[in-house]
DNA sequence: CACAATCTACGACACTTGTAGCAGGTGCAA
DNA sequence: TTGCACCTGCTACAAGTGTCGTAGATTGTG
């Protein structure tokens, strides 16, 4: 499931409260967007239509929720940015982190901490 | 400098063979796409408007050139997917990429090499 | 020279995205 | 019961995107 911009915003406000009524989610994006309700409106109607979440009907509001996990989502999306950005692997995204100082000398440790657990946790498997 | 998919397509042919004319472009552009000439035409056009691209008059014909590095246009997206689908953190997508077993065990220890790597490289500066 | 191959500039067109407005129904408070 | 507050469905509309087509100038070639 490919979320573009703004579907990206209403997607994290569901996930976050699901499941959430279209005023719910409103007021969760007012913290990152000044939307009006009938936007939020709109993107739920098209994320309902694309597949990505299922609306119920509480009487006489909607009710969202997921259809999507946001972990798909997300790998759908970094898929993407792998592909048109880079040469599609992994490895040519993490050297461009890794290089490009983003990465500070704790993360890098926690990162260093995580690989380090993934290893343990596959050995034991 | 923020590029849609199909710029990107673009600029990455430019990028690997600059400076180039819409030809060169076209054709290593077919390694992906079967576009047309003029909708290559267009999108560079485009990115000349945009600013990510000069354009060159060499007699009939023009000739292309990146204003933008790779690097910089990976950093904007990056960050735009942080943003957008991710916390904001750096963390949080690695943690994605770790968890979401992308990542296979000759990568994770590229990955770690390359921390060590880095962190050999700070400690002599 | 005449013609095919190329370029370029412009225009186009349907679809997606961002961002609403409006009208009409309904329930709760005064 | 009247009206406010709130919900929904529908419509809108400008920009951005993906994808070309056409026409006219130019140039290399037989």
């Amino acid at each position: 499931m490919k979320l573009n911009d703004s579907e990206w915003t209403v997607m994290q406000a569901v996930w976050e409260s699901s499941p959430a009524s279209a005023r719910t989610v409103l007021e969760r994006v007012h913290a990152e967007t000044d939307w009006a309700y009938t936007t939020v409106k709109t993107i739920l109607a098209r994320l309902v239509e694309k597949g990505a979440l299922h609306e119920e009907k509480h009487g006489r509001t909607s009710v969202y929720e997921p259809l999507v996990t946001r972990e798909s989502a997300r790998k759908t999306a970094v898929r993407s940015l792998l592909d048109k950005a880079f040469d599609g692997t992994f490895g040519s995204l993490v050297q461009h982190m890794v290089a490009s100082e983003k990465l500070g000398k704790k993360e890098r440790e926690k990162l260093a901490r995580m690989l380090a657990e993934f290893d343990r946790k596959e050995r034991g498997s």
